[in-house]
Order: C-alpha cells, then sequence, then structure tokens
RNA sequence: GGAGAGGUAGCGAAGCCCGGUCGUAACGCGCUCGACUCGAAAUCGAGUUACGGACUCAUACUCCGUACGUGGGUUCAAAUCCCACCCUCUCCGCCA
C-alpha cells in the first residue's frame, strides 16, 4: 500500500498526517484531533470539536459496556441451548437471562441515542484540505494557475450577454417568470438550438476524445444520495425537495453519476474510471438575493455536461490535473479565454480536498466568471457512499477516490460565445467548433 | 392500482415450514496464494464480507460485538415466528 506518490508533492502538514492516515472518520478524529482542529481552523469553520470528542468517548465507554453484556448473554444463551438438548431444566438460567436482556435493552438505547448524535455531528465536518490548497479566507484568496487565450478588443463597447440575448430574440424571461417565477428563463429559436448544439459538442469532446462512458441518469434523487456526496446533511436549503417524499431535484450530475457506486467494491482494474453526463441541475439559491440577478448567469434551472472519475488513491492527483484539461478542451476548441484558480481553503467546497476553478472571461463584465470547477474529494465521498475496491493481493478492501468536474456549464457557456463573439452590428459570430452543430451557420442568430 | 414471487457474502444460490451446533453461512462461480507444468489450460490444496469496540506505532495479529432489504415486536435466544414499510421481478389494469 503507497501513498508515498502524494508525499512526492508536498510535505505539508496535511500530506504527512494523510500519509499515514488517509480517512477523515471518527478514527482520525480520535487520535488526531488537532489535525482536524487545523483543517476547520483553515476553511473558517466554527464546530464544537470538543463536544464530539466527549460524544464519542461516552459513546466509546456504553459501546464496550453493552458489548460486555452481549458476550454474557451470548454465551449463557449457548448454554440453555446445550441443556435443552441433553434433557436439563434451564428455567433457573432463562430466568436469570430475563434480567440480563432487560438492562441490555436500556443501555442498548442510550448507547444508540448517543451514537445517532454522534454521527449526526460528524457528517457536518467537511474534508481536510490537501497540502497544496493555498490558505484564504474567501475568493479574493485563490490563486491563479495559468490563463489561455487572450480577451478579445472591441470597437464598441461590448454589451452583456442578457442585453445581446434581448436584442436577438433569444433569451425570454418575462414568459418564463409567468410558467414559473424569477431566476428561470426561456429560451426561443436560436437559443434553444445553440444549447442543444453546446451539450452535444461537449458529450461528443468528452466521450470520443477523453473516453468517458454517457450515462443518463435520474434527476431526482433520495437522501441517501445526497448524503453519499455530502450535499446532506448541512446543504439542505440549496436543494429542492419534493414535499411528501424522500426525493430531490440533483443541484449537480455529480450526486446520480458518484452514486451509480454507492455501496460497491469494484475491480482495481477498472480504476481510473470517467463518466460524463448531460442533465439539468436545480439550486435554490437560497441566499443569493441580489447577486447575478440579470441574464442567466445564476438560474435555478440549468444544464450542465458533468464528468466523473474514480481513481486510485496513489494516482488522485494525477487524475485531478487530467480531469482539469478535460474541461479547458472545451473553451479552447470554443476559442474562449479563460484562466484556472486554485480555490483557497476558506472557499473550499464542504466534500473537497481540493478544487481548481476554470473562469471564463466575459467582456461585457470585464471579468472573469466561473464555468467550471473540478474537485477531488479523496476518499471523503467514497467513504460516505461505500465505493471501495479491492488492491490486488490486499486481504481488505480499499476506498476509492472520488473526482468530478462540469464539463461545462452550458449556460454559462452560452454567455461567453455572445458576449466574446458579439459584433458591432448586433449579431454573433459562431465558434468555428461549434459550426458543424448548427448546420453551417456562422452568425447568430440563424 | 390488483394478484403472485422474491431481497442471504464480489456473483449465483441453499437454509425459513419445525427458532439454538447457520454470519467460521451448505453448494457452485469468481478472485488470491500454492502444487503440478517449459509455459498455459485442466486438476488438486489453502484462503477470500463489512462495520464498530478492546488491545496496539499499526489501516498487522488476537479477542469481543453488530449486520441475512429497512424499522419495530415476540423470546433466555430470530436468517427462521409476528407487524409495518422499501425495493426488484412476473402477470393483469391504466398511461407518456
Amino acid at each position: 500500500m503507497c501513498f508515498a506518490a502524494r508525499g512526492d508533492r508536498n510535505f505539508g502538514f496535511a500530506t504527512i498526517f494523510l500519509w499515514r492516515c488517509p480517512m477523515l472518520d471518527s478514527k482520525l478524529l480520535r487520535t488526531n484531533p488537532e489535525i482536524v482542529r487545523k483543517a476547520l481552523q483553515l476553511r473558517r469553520a466554527t464546530i464544537d470539536l470538543d463536544a464530539l470528542l466527549a460524544l464519542d468517548e461516552t459513546r466509546r465507554q456504553l459501546t464496550t459496556e453493552v458489548e460486555t453484556l452481549k458476550a454474557q448473554r451470548n454465551q449463557a444463551s449457548q448454554q440453555v441451548a446445550q441443556m435443552k438438548r441433553s434433557g436439563q431444566d434451564a428455567s433457573a438460567l432463562m430466568a436469570e437471562l430475563g434480567a440480563l436482556s432487560q438492562r441490555i435493552k436500556e443501555l442498548d438505547e442510550r448507547c444508540a441515542a448517543v451514537d445517532a448524535q454522534f454521527q449526526e455531528m460528524l457528517l457536518t465536518i467537511p474534508n481536510i484540505p490537501h497540502a497544496s490548497v493555498p490558505e484564504g479566507n474567501s475568493d479574493a484568496d485563490n490563486t491563479e494557475v495559468r490563463r489561455w487565450g487572450i480577451p478579445p478588443q472591441f470597437s464598441f463597447t461590448p454589451k452583456e450577454h442578457w442585453e445581446i440575448g434581448a436584442r436577438l430574440g433569444g433569451l425570454d424571461f418575462e414568459t418564463a417568470a409567468k410558467i414559473t417565477g424569477s431566476r428561470f428563463v426561456l429560451l426561443r429559436g436560436w437559443a434553444a438550438r445553440l444549447e442543444r448544439a453546446l451539450f452535444s459538442f461537449m458529450l461528443d469532446v468528452q466521450t470520443q476524445e477523453h473516453g468517458y462512458q454517457e450515462v443518463l441518469p435520474p434527476v431526482i434523487v433520495n437522501r441517501a444520495s445526497l448524503l453519499g456526496t455530502g450535499q446532506l446533511p448541512k446543504f439542505e436549503e440549496d436543494l429542492f425537495h419534493l414535499t411528501g417524499t424522500d426525493y430531490y431535484l440533483i443541484p449537480t450530475a455529480e450526486v446520480p453519476v458518484t452514486n451509480i457506486f454507492r455501496d460497491t467494491t469494484l475491480d482495481e482494474a477498472d480504476l481510473p474510471m470517467g463518466l460524463c453526463a448531460f442533465t439539468p441541475c436545480f439550486r435554490s439559491e437560497a441566499g443569493s438575493y441580489g447577486k447575478d440577478t440579470k441574464g442567466i448567469i445564476r438560474q435555478h434551472q440549468f444544464h450542465k455536461v458533468e464528468l466523473v472519475r474514480l481513481a486510485h488513491p496513489d494516482t488522485s492527483y494525477d487524475e485531478l490535473e487530467l480531469l482539469l484539461t478535460h474541461a479547458e478542451a472545451i473553451l479552447q476548441r470554443l476559442e474562449l479565454p479563460y484562466r484556472v484558480v486554485t480555490l483557497c481553503s476558506g472557499d473550499l467546497g464542504f466534500s473537497a480536498a481540493k478544487t481548481y476553478d476554470i473562469e471564463v472571461w466575459l467582456p461585457g463584465q470585464a471579468t472573469y466568471r466561473e464555468i467550471s470547477s473540478c474537485s477531488n474529494f479523496e476518499d471523503f465521498q467514497a467513504r460516505r457512499a461505500g465505493i471501495r475496491f479491492r488492491p490486488k493481493g490486499a486481504k481488505k478492501s480499499a476506498l476509492v477516490h472520488t473526482l468530478n468536474g462540469s464539463g461545462l456549464a452550458v449556460g454559462r457557456t452560452m454567455v461567453a460565445i455572445l458576449e466574446n463573439y458579439q459584433q458591432a452590428d448586433g449579431t454573433v459570430r459562431v465558434p468555428d467548433a461549434l459550426q458543424p452543430y448548427l448546420g453551417g451557420a456562422t452568425t447568430i442568430p440563424f
């Protein structure tokens, strides 16, 4: 078993620790609480670790106590069986065991209550950031990795995508508001077709050139799936929940696709594995009032082509770099300028150990905006979801590492095309790579 | 929606009627190691669940506990008996 490959990268605090104990579980919490405390501090998260540790202490005490009694009962029950078989009278022993069973029952209930409380709290502890993750408070502290492409120059003041969309008649927010409400859009004509062209193009590149297997999963998932990938229990308010059911609309295809492998033991030869899925995504955007209220940057429903990779723990950071290039390839083909940033510790998502965001250049806003997020979750999701593989020659199975990234967010890609390819006369040029998907059209509208 | 069958280890499957020697889960397949072989196949032998706890430098050994779809109940004792729910399959009905 070799985790040394990770150590080669960076002998930081977390790496050395992870090399020894590559898991965030109750054992890690108990044996190295300082590691967890440090990780929480890096993430600027406030969790009462001492309360959790105390709970664990109580839990283990009760467990030991009740298990001792159970061992007694099991032994005595065997005796009863033996006595009965040999025709002896076991009624005295049985009466005695009645009292023991009653005590076990009471103690068991207390133990289960404490354990449930402990598990519940443990599920709210985020993953430990990788050693290469820069420390920081917010997205302002994210570090730029590289830039690709040159932002286009315009002989006029470039417009924002919603202005372009309004003039060309493809983005109809008023009607969507009537049908549903705010933060929804009705795509008409060229916009609907452009959306379709974009996700077809993305799926073709990912499946035909990068070796991903295409899947089309349910977009409604149950609670267990959301616990597995880490959206629950902490982020209930970000999700659309179907009243009276155990069902939720997916916020990302990461949830159904990763959960394909929930409670599964894979062959080592299957790793690494890549799946991609085109799905709608649904986000309640609670708490985002006032942000991106114009246009289609931030919607309750949007389309995304998602890439999911399952990797061997030894190579998952190589897989992350690979995944990143798969997402970048789409922007390069569409000739859209972008930059890659590493999320700092304070901006990192709950389940991720390390995340690269790809930000595309938007001339209308004169800024880079997120269009893809590529993360290595290490074994965090795998532990929650029970995704394992059997290493060659090893007795025990091990947890896989899971990764995922957008390849790409379709709506935001349309935004980027409208803004980067806009022309003085108000029309928009079609990127060369997309023309075959639009019947050869070179200009929007078509 | 109606009727029936089923859910047991990586997979298939026995056990359930009649509770205890069946979770060290029959049997088969797969996988791992070994023997045989120039090598392979075939054959033979051994091994092969997960989680939690105790002990530990140890994710090594050993011991203990828990888990036979899920949750309850009966019992000294539940894969086995009772209740509720979930899921899968077959047939019927309805429907895109």
